[in-house]
RNA sequence: GUGGGCGUAGCUCAGCUGGUCAGAGCGUCGGGUUGUGGCCCCGAAGGUCGUGAGUUCAAAUCUCAUCGCUCACCCCA
């Protein structure tokens, strides 16, 4: 095999592509329930979108961009995430200033340079959500509400949706100085990746696997216990909101995210049936990061859908078969038919016919493939008495038909 | 970046105590039905056994290296 896709670019195949289009159609669907509007912003950016965006000391920015230079040197990175990019348009457009609220959806390709696993790729895909202008719990609500209603409607897979709130700007440092004075008292007990961790990301000791760790953060101070009121309100009523849309959840103390731009809410829903990268869909909100980029101080929240996690909870689509195989036998037979197939197909008929000159019998077995229910067939002898064959392929019962009717007759079939 | 598993026909794999070991099933193509699909029967095409080096009289089989895939860690959709 001499040539072949880079590591962790994956190709969509015929045999899939039918589950994709699915998939964008009913998120497609949902969203305009919900009144978005599609936005498509490109993939490449210039680098500082993100590393503003994202955080300059997360794993992301740091070590998993797609990051190089330009031929006039200016530094470009490849998408590894949405928002930031959709809030970049949105600011340059001043998309904000036509109503107070702004509701976004947008689904594509995202890059990342990690080590591909099951459910992690390099290139994979999201389908996202930004709702813009509101600070009130019903977009957070809606927004999780839209993330359920995708995946609910394309598997049946066992879903969970965990649910927190990280704090505002008010509340969320006194909590990180109480955990961090926390972690330092217990450090010599932490595994090794936790010490690392206490100092860089001290949320992440949380979800640290290690028994040990598991056992000391279990005494740890969590956010939900520094929430100032607003916080703590806001959170209460995004699960109210939720009850009310009959949409289960459990809240999880301990769910962080790896982005820095999240305050308040935070979820995922996870797959217990996907493997170590159970994450399906994930997301929350973000007041403060369009003021970050330079733009008015909006608030946001959002959420991307994972769509090839998704896809492996899905079972493979059947293949639809065409309506109408045509059999030509000889280039006078295949000449007779051609404009038929012009006309059927103007009328929107899928059909197809042999392209080389093959035996009946060939064609016939290409047509049992392609799924169409129904055969014409037309050779030397159709051709002198000017009638066609047309054979069911389940019933297996043939009729003839006068050449000047065969069109509007199958027309008629189909109607 | 680290660790484990695996690389044999288009696909799924068998063969791996070195010596008919280059195979099976599925798929494809053709024939059985001089013009009729699915089932059945027969046949054919298709492979540098990931790549390179080494050990040996002899390597798909053993050793080393290398590339790739995969799962997991880290982290995330």
């Amino acid at each position: 095999m001499a040539i072949k896709a880079i590591r962790g670019f994956k190709d969509v195949l015929p045999q899939d592509s039918t589950r994709w289009q699915q998939l964008e159609s009913t998120a497609r669907d949902i969203f305009n329930t919900y009144g978005l509007k599609e936005i498509r912003t490109p993939v490449l950016e210039k680098t500082e979108i993100f590393a503003r965006g994202i955080g300059e000391h997360t794993d992301i920015v740091e070590k998993e961009m797609y990051t190089f230079e330009d031929r006039n040197g200016d530094s470009l990175t490849l998408r590894p995430e949405a928002t930031a990019g959709i809030i970049r348009s949105v600011i340059e457009h001043k998309l904000y200033a036509a109503s107070p609220f702004l509701k976004l959806f947008t689904m594509g390709p995202m890059f990342r340079h990690e080590r591909p696993q099951k459910g992690r790729l390099r290139q994979f895909h999201q389908i996202n959500v930004e709702l813009f202008g509101s600070a009130s719990p019903l977009p957070d609500a809606e927004c999780i509400a839209m993330a359920w209603q995708i995946l609910r409607s394309f598997t049946d897979a066992k879903l969970l949706l965990e649910i927190n709130s990280l704090g505002c700007p008010k509340c969320r440092p006194l909590h990180r100085e109480a955990l961090v004075q926390y972690l330092t008292n217990a450090k010599d007990q932490l595994c090794e990746d936790c010490q690392r961790r206490a100092d860089t990301n001290p949320l992440r000791v949380f979800d640290c696997k290690n028994e040990e760790c598991h056992r000391i953060m279990r005494q740890a101070p969590l956010v939900k216990h520094y929430h100032c009121v607003d916080c703590a309100t806001h959170l209460g009523q995004v699960l109210d909101f939720l009850e009310l849309m009959d949409i289960p959840f459990v809240q999880n103390g301990y769910l962080v995210r790896g982005l820095d731009y999240y305050v308040r809410t935070t979820f995922e829903i996870k797959s217990p049936d996907l493997g170590a990268q159970s994450t399906v869909a994930a997301g929350g909100r973000y007041d403060g990061l369009v003021k970050m980029l330079g733009g008015p101080d909006l608030p946001g929240v959002g959420m991307a859908v994972g769509v090839e996690r998704l896809l492996l909870l899905t079972p493979e689509a059947e293949q639809e078969g065409i309506d109408l195989f045509v059999a030509a036998l000889g280039r006078e037979a295949r000449e007779t038919v051609t404009p038929w197939i012009a006309e059927w197909r103007r009328q929107g008929l899928a059909v197809e016919m042999t392209w080389d000159d093959k035996s009946l019998k060939a064609q016939m077995k290409q047509a049992d493939r392609s799924g169409a229910g129904l055969v014409i067939i037309v050779g030397e002898n159709e051709i002198d008495e000017e009638e066609a064959i047309l054979r069911d392929m389940e019933t297996k019962e043939q009729e003839n038909i006068p050449f000047d009717a065969v069109v509007n007759r199958v027309l008629e079939i189909f109607e």
